[in-house]
Order: C-alpha cells, then sequence, then structure tokens
DNA sequence: GTTCCGCATGAATCGATAG
DNA sequence: ACTATCGATTCATGCGGAA
C-alpha cells in the first residue's frame, strides 16, 4: 500500500475545510504561541487566542476519526510577571465544543532555554494536551514500553533455570499473581511525563520540536497507513516523522515558505515508499525460526 | 531568636481569622484533594472544590505579608475518563480574588502509583501552584542552586537533618566575590520542575510530602526567622522542616489526631531551639579552615 | 559489616457487580 | 439510569531479615 502526503498552503481554519468528516486518526501540533513569533505568524494576542483557536478546533473535531486523539503542545508565556491563562480558558472551551480532555502529559525540555530572572527560574516544561471525541480511543500502549528501572535490573535478571520453573510452578499450583508476565518483563510501562530535550535548531522553523515528540504519540495512537494531521506543520517534523514511520499524512501552514521546503523534503521519502510495503505478518513466522 | 511554632486545631477556614494581617512570609500547603482521603478528610466533591478552597485562600490572602508567596500543591483527578477541570477553575477564580498567578512549578513523581489501563498511564507529576499578591516578592535564588556534577546529587541525598542545614551555609551570603564566582562555577540555577520521589510510608506517619518539597520552597522563599504557614498541616512535614531550618511555622488541621501527633513531634524540636542560635556567619569562616 | 532479596505499600484508575 | 463498592492491574522505594 503506497503512503500519502498531502500538504496545503493556507490558513488552517480555511485549509482544513477540505478534508472529509471522520478520516484523521491523530492530529499533533504545536500552533504559534500566543504573541510569540511575530515575525512569521503575525502573533495572537493573549485576550484574542481563544476567540482564534476555536474555530481551528472545531474543523480537528470534526475531521477526526471518533477513535482518533488530538495532542496539542501548547505553553502559556509570561506577561506582566503572571503565566497567563488562555490555556484553561481553552481547554473549557475545547469541552464545551465537545472534545473530552482526556490527560495532560508534560513535556520535560531536559536542555530548556537559558536565561536567569530575579523572580523566575527556567521554565523547563510544556503542555501536551490530550483530547478525545469518545472516551473509546485507539491506544497501542505495547509500542512505547521502556526499560524497566533498577528493580528488574538487578532483581529479575539474576533468576537462574531453577528459579524461574519454581516461580512457574506457583502459578499452576494458584500462589500469587501471574508470575509468567513477570518473567520476560524487562519493560515497563511509561508515565504522563516525557523527558526529551529539545531538538538543536539546525532548522529554520522556530518551533523546537524534538522528533521524538511526535513519533511517540504516532507510536502510541496509530498503525501503519493510518492518517496523521498537522494543522501548524511548520518545518514539517511531524510529516516527516509520520512518513518515516509508513503512516499517511496531511500538513497545512500558511507560510509559503515552510510549505516549499516541506514539499522539497518529503520528495525522496515519497519515492523510497513507492517500493512494495513488507507486512510484519509475513515476516514474523522467519523471524521466529530465526531465532531457535 | 526564639523560634516558635503555632498549632491550631479546627477548620481552616475558622482558624485563619485568629492570624493578624500581613503576618506570614511563606505558605505552603497541600489541601486535601477533590474526593481524596474520605477517611480522614471529609472528601470534597470536585464540582464544590472551588466554592470549598475560596473561602481559605480569601484568608490566605489577608495573612501573607505583600511580600510574600503561597505554594499550592495539587493535582485534578480524572473522573469519566477525563481530567477534572477544578484546578483551573480555582485559577481563574483566586485571580479574581486578587491572587496573581505568578508560575506553576511540576513536580515529577518518580514513584508514581502503579498501575495499568487500557486508555491511560500512570500519573507521575503534580502541579505547585505558585500565587503571589504583588509582583515584587521575596526570593533568594541563590538558596537554592543545586551542584553541577551527578557525584554532589548523590552525596547531598545521604545527608539528613542537621548536614543539610549545614550544607545549606556553605550558599550563604554575605562573602565577597571569591564566594560568588565559586558558586557561578560549581552551582546552576534549578527549573521549574522538581524532581522528588515521594516518601515511602514505612515510617510512623505517612506524609503525602516528600521533605525536600517544603524544604525547597522554604530555601527559596524565606530566610531564618520569616514564618511560614500550612493550613492543612496534616502530618506536620511542613512544619517539621520550617522549624529545622529555624523557621517560625503555623499549622492548622481539623483532625484531632494529626494535631496531637504533630504537637508531640515538635516538643523535642522545640527543646533544641532554645539554644542560643547559631548564626551562618559566625560557622562558616571556621568550616573553611576545617576544609582547608 | 556488606550485599542481596522478599515484601508491603502508596493523593490511582477502570470495569464489573451490587444496591 | 445512577451511585457505591470491590477486585485487578502495576512499579519505585525503603525496611528488615538472610546469605
Amino acid at each position: 500500500m503506497e503512503i500519502k502526503t498531502d500538504l496545503y498552503l493556507g490558513d488552517s481554519k480555511e485549509q482544513l475545510k477540505q478534508l472529509p468528516d471522520n478520516s484523521v486518526d491523530l492530529i499533533v501540533t504545536s500552533p504559534p504561541y500566543a504573541d510569540q513569533r511575530k515575525s512569521t505568524y503575525g502573533g495572537v494576542h493573549p485576550d484574542r487566542y481563544v476567540a482564534w483557536f476555536l474555530p481551528i478546533s472545531a474543523q480537528l473535531l470534526r475531521v477526526l476519526k471518533p477513535t482518533g486523539t488530538f495532542i496539542l503542545n501548547i505553553k502559556e508565556k509570561v506577561v506582566e510577571g503572571e503565566r497567563s491563562t488562555y490555556v484553561m480558558e481553552l481547554i473549557i472551551e475545547m469541552r464545551k465544543q465537545g472534545w473530552l480532555w482526556t490527560e495532560e502529559f508534560i513535556w520535560h525540555k531536559k536542555n530548556s532555554y537559558p536565561g536567569k530572572w530575579p523572580n523566575r527560574f527556567r521554565d523547563a516544561w510544556e503542555r501536551l494536551l490530550q483530547f478525545n471525541r469518545q472516551k473509546q480511543f485507539n491506544m497501542y500502549q505495547e509500542e512505547v514500553m521502556i526499560p524497566m528501572g533498577d528493580w528488574a535490573k538487578t532483581r529479575l535478571k539474576n533468576l537462574s533455570g531453577i528459579d524461574k520453573i519454581r516461580d512457574a510452578s506457583k502459578v499452576g499450583s494458584g500462589f500469587g499473581k501471574n508470575i509468567s508476565n513477570w518473567l520476560d518483563r524487562d519493560k515497563a510501562y511509561p508515565t504522563n511525563v516525557l523527558h526529551l530535550a529539545t531538538e538543536c535548531s539546525n532548522k529554520n522553523h522556530s518551533a523546537a520540536f524534538p522528533e521524538e515528540l511526535p513519533e511517540w504519540f504516532i507510536k502510541l495512537f496509530t498503525q501503519e497507513n493510518d492518517t496523521v494531521l498537522d494543522p501548524f506543520m511548520g518545518s514539517g517534523t511531524t510529516l516527516t516523522v509520520a512518513s518515516r514511520m509508513k503512516r499517511n499524512s496531511i500538513g497545512i501552514d500558511v507560510v509559503p515558505e515552510y510549505y516549499e521546503m516541506v514539499r522539497q523534503q518529503l520528495k525522496p521519502v515519497e519515492l523510497y515508499l513507492l517500493e512494495p510495503p513488507i507486512r510484519y505478518e509475513e515476516v514474523s513466522p522467519q523471524r521466529r525460526i530465526a531465532v531457535r
């Protein structure tokens, strides 16, 4: 199957109207923050941010599949010594639109922007707001499991053969919990705190979105051949990652330079994707034989 | 000078009325979250949480000095698959009361509560909301500077009690450029993300709060002989730390068992504090000699 | 005296079952 | 229908006893 990438040049509110209902599995985006990046986007005043975003989120609600997910990367800026409240107001208004505010992930930026202020430390985190259309949505948790902490490293690793048999017998005789689950356990599920460094900014776009961020959510909320949308694609990080992971992708941006840059970038990827796809189902049996 | 600890038994909203205006330098508290801890506290329904808290925050606004700070530890729970919005509503309402919402620190709980669900990962962070009365407030940033190297981090972890106080003296101000240069090279300012594990409850009292948490904010926002208030003291972690750090403290709790427990705990501390106080400025030179 | 291992225990959350 | 209770799930941490 062929992987497609569609690009739209123009305002998201208008361009999104071209997309059909219920056609997107995952939306990952980092919109311009209020009054930030004035040079490229013109800047939206904090007081008008919610009113500016709501028509767009209404379109996103329409194009998202009922089982899909919307990840919104955002952080309020400081205005006159106070944190702005427009993000909180946005969440409240989006819920009135019909969105479910399912979760708030924290992106801990390990190398945050430097600086020193007399009444404030460096800001080292951003919000990753998860919205859904319904309580039941697709989530592939096993795809993002991480290596365990000290516990398994120091203890489970040392289990010898005889110990494993003994533990297995406990399961058979009804003792304890499901030990067999723990024997092959070297990984644990992650939490809702993501530790990622910001990308070394060799790109022109001012949004420092590390590739690991969309990659993590694409793994978690989509499968191959699903469709990922970024209505503020900027330098196209989300789309690049989606293509590499064999997901269809849709990108929108109002800046012609970004549109053209992403179009050029994606050309070699598209050629690569014309090769016949390899299905995991066909490969797995062979791999298992090889392991033996 | 003598360090005092005042305890009040009863509802915070009422007990706070006994405190004079502009008398507290720092408020650090972790109120019962909505519908949590029903066994000990009544349990406040999420829909009524804001209305329940606002009269208390009004009193806190009155007793806090204009240059003081209010740190509120809180986290919304999940209700029917969605994050509750009462924390956001509380922030918005407290601003109408006259509070400035200056900053939101993140407490990353390394050992979060375990569990697995089809649509959600473990919750590993809580909010530490900073409120102030005015844009100009006391902040002693140098007190919480962190060592650059990992070696010091692990060493500090094993320090306890009096050792931590002594260690703080190294960062004490009042010396010339030599010290500040040394500080600049070996220490860095922290960010607004705090990494602390929750205290394990094998001790006699279970604290929702690791001691490092109030300690960090007490260092950051108060000096010796200042006054720290915790209107929901629980097992009294904040007060214990404040006493150890030679700050006056005021604690309130509605549960008689907690009140009595804290009263018993603080007795030995108070006796210790009757000794003539040791000023850091007097001690430091000797220690420097010893180091050589 | 170290190191190692067993174990209990958390500001949790979901889904099923019971009134 | 709507609420209250319960079992199952999960993993970092510190304590205490054992090698």
